[in-house]
DNA sequence: GAGGAGATCGTCT
DNA sequence: GACGATCTCCTCT
């Protein structure tokens, strides 16, 4: 099946929606040498402009410009002093809205993945072993290869990118929601979606 | 399996 | 000058 790149207006809407849709779909990452690989996305976070926890909510800075943009480019933040995460700008201009990818459960180009990661993988590894390139959001940027410098602002409509998304058609079985991890601000809201029951998720 | 410390630097006050 | 949308490693149980 040909992977086409999910068009603009599917994130030209309110975070949630967006969040709760990508669930199931797969992000896609063709390097250099044409070489793919594929995760199908678990677990995401909602955050919107007048969210305390997301880093749109103290206006625009150098840093947050992306997500004060048009919907469908890639917002990749560092953080810790290490690691990299990977957002969808999501929402109309203006309005800064983004989804943290959170889990991701490996498709193709699992060799890849570990090699980004640092990570010996056995011929037959197991599900732990797999979960462990990307079951969290710095290890899923890790395993892409998703660095700023190079990512951040870049257009995820468009296959000429090197990273989109895209639905082959898998059907989700069940969303369930819980409170965001690691944030500070705002922990109550129950703004992380995930697919109920994948071993793939985070925690 | 759970819990805590340390790593390490860009970003904003 | 403080701290973060995190991860890994180490210790203790």
């Amino acid at each position: 099946m040909p992977l086409i790149p999910l068009p603009r207006s599917f994130y030209a809407r309110e975070p949630h929606a967006v969040a709760r849709a990508l669930l199931g779909k797969l992000m896609v990452r063709v390097d250099g040498r044409g070489r793919l690989r594929v995760g199908r996305i678990v677990e995401t976070e909602a955050y919107h402009q007048s969210d305390p926890a997301s880093h749109s909510y103290i206006g625009q800075t150098p840093r947050n410009q992306i997500m004060f943009g048009p919907a469908g480019y890639a917002y990749v933040y560092f953080t810790y002093g290490m690691h990299y995460c990977m957002n969808v700008v999501c929402q109309q201009e203006g309005e800064a809205g983004a989804v943290l990818l959170r889990a991701m459960e490996p498709v193709e180009g699992i060799a890849a993945m570990a090699k980004a990661r640092g990570i010996e993988l056995p011929l037959q590894p197991t599900t732990k072993q797999l979960r462990s390139l990307t079951s969290g959001p710095a290890r899923l940027a890790e395993a892409f290869s998703i660095i700023r410098t190079r990512d951040n602002g870049i257009d995820i409509t468009r296959k000429t990118s090197g990273l989109y998304f895209a639905d082959d058609g898998a059907s989700v079985s069940k969303i369930i929601t819980t409170t965001r991890i690691g944030i500070t601000k705002a922990v109550e809201k129950k703004w992380r979606y995930l697919i109920e029951g994948n071993p793939f998720v985070s925690k």
